[in-house]
RNA sequence: GUGGUCGUAGCUCAGCUGGUAGAGCGUCUGGUUGUGGUCCAGAAGGUCGCGGGUUCAAGCCCCGUCGAUCACCCCA
């Protein structure tokens, strides 16, 4: 058999990365666990009118067929699912009787889409959502408390630093509305091209498309030029002298975020007026993450607020969240090395074995030092003790036992040191005893 | 999905106007008779991504395909 190749946008990691990953998903696990958010895991497959719903037009959902279906027979309609977002909603809907509101739940696991892939944009990755959703009203200091969550959350991984631009909806199309501009979600598709393309491309996009004048595209230019990381883009609007109320409803609640972000988690958030986001289930704050250094790969953690993505025509259920873009985040890092673990095993310690005949005590040591939680292995043979050491030297195990009539003796095969220990009292410094992300 | 660039050993890469494949690093063995990393000597390792075509002859030219990457689209 030929050597297989990858996939295309279906991304494998070795063992090393792996623990990277798996770490982690742990660490984001722990703190979404702090914050007192529940897990749930739902079903890989929606029903295609779930998730084609909202208008969603090319989404690339990769559709689910079985091999032996007649094909005459009805179609199950059934995709995976392109975020958690879309399957949460539904989940919320089908179990609404058996959640407490406001429900605020975390959820990581792959998604699916089948769009050409790039560096940080795959066919299938990996994605840990948080939401806070309630029945009714969903009080606006959540779309403060989210963003916290997730700063929370990426603060102690020795990522790049990160910096969350927001903006509200209700913000840019209040002031759209202002102008006289009748279609808002088109001028805000627009918007969002504008450090694609430029304010020059953007002016005459709004002209052709929208027909609005050239003053309005100025204004709308003006907007999107706003950023600040405290309230102060308040005044900067007002001082553009367009008036309305929805206008108004925006720039109090993005006053509210970037203020108490500001408070809690300096140098975080910053407000900026030309974030737009593309799904149009968002009717409140948007946010879009940037890694420092890597803008290029886009937002590694967006989302917003939604106020009738889940509604079952008697209740809605208005949520607000964000998804952290777990592969985006860390496959282009892992793979450019600048992102790696001090080991590509768990093990701790490798027994050595001096003998075939003395492998069963190997063992019975090895089990003594996993029975403290240390991770063992016992040396695959009994080679000469320069190999067994190179054994571990290859993978990262960091110690190697020797036992013999005088004792047992630990050495830390980076510094050489060799000591003579007590087997059920030594125990590796923290920092060893299980893999560490290091980076760079 | 549309278009561009690229694909040679495990890794990084060389390979002339087409003439049957090279280096460094790594790996393995020995020097080193039970304590690695240095040094020295030697060895293994390639259907040149894959398939087809042109040619006396293809790593090199042409077509297709797969993969990587970039731009568009969209977005985690």
């Amino acid at each position: 058999m030929p050597r297989p190749q990858p996939l295309s946008g279906f991304p494998e990691l070795l063992p090393r990365q792996r623990i990277v990953e798996q770490q982690v998903v742990d660490h984001l696990r722990r703190a979404f666990e702090l914050h007192g958010f529940a897990n749930v895991r739902t079903r890989a497959v929606e029903p295609m009118d779930q998730l084609l719903r909202k208008g969603e037009t090319s989404k690339e959902v990769y559709v689910l067929r079985r091999l032996q279906a007649d094909s005459g027979s009805g179609d199950a309609g059934l995709g995976l699912h392109f975020d958690l977002t879309v399957p949460f909603a539904r989940y919320v809907l089908e179990n609404a009787g058996k959640l407490q509101f406001p429900f605020r739940r975390y959820q990581i696991q792959p998604c699916w889409r089948g769009e050409r892939p790039q560096e940080g944009r795959y066919r299938e990755f990996l994605q840990a959502d948080i939401d806070i959703v309630d029945q009714g009203e969903l009080p606006a200091h959540y779309e403060v408390e989210i963003p916290l969550v997730i700063a929370d959350a990426l603060r102690g991984l020795p990522l790049p630093p990160v910096r969350m631009h927001v903006n509200n909806r209700k913000l840019s199309q209040g002031f759209y509305q202002g102008l006289g501009i009748d279609d808002t979600e088109e001028a805000l598709r627009i918007i969002d091209k504008l450090d694609k393309i430029g304010a020059e491309a953007v002016a005459k996009l709004l002209m052709d498309e929208l027909g609005v004048g050239p003053e309005q595209a100025e204004a709308c230019l003006r907007l999107a030029e706003i950023t600040s990381a405290d309230a102060s883009f308040v005044d900067e609007v007002k001082a553009l002298g367009v008036a309305n109320p929805l206008l108004e409803e925006g720039l109090s609640e993005l006053a509210a975020v970037v203020e108490a972000a500001a408070a809690e988690a300096p140098g975080l958030v910053v407000a900026d007026l030309k974030i737009a986001r593309g799904l149009d289930y968002y009717t409140g704050t948007v946010y879009e993450t940037f890694l420092e250094g890597h803008e290029g790969l886009g937002s590694v953690c967006s989302g917003g607020r939604y106020d009738t993505l889940a509604s079952d025509g008697k209740h809605t259920y208005p949520g607000v969240g964000l998804s952290i873009g777990v592969s985006r985040l860390l496959v282009p890092l892992l793979q450019s090395g600048r992102l790696t673990a001090t080991r590509e095993v768990p093990t701790c310690v490798l027994v050595a074995v001096a003998g075939e005949e003395d492998r069963s005590a190997s063992n019975a040591i090895a089990q003594r030092l996993r029975a403290r939680g240390i991770p063992t292995q016992v040396s695959p043979s009994a080679a000469k003790y320069g190999k067994q050491i190179k054994f571990a030297d290859r993978r990262g195990i960091p110690f190697v036992l020797f036992s013999g009539e005088d004792g047992h003796q630990m050495r830390d095969i980076r510094s050489g040191e060799q000591v003579p220990v007590d087997l059920d009292s030594w125990e590796p410094p923290a920092e060893d005893l299980h893999p560490r992300i290091v980076a760079e």
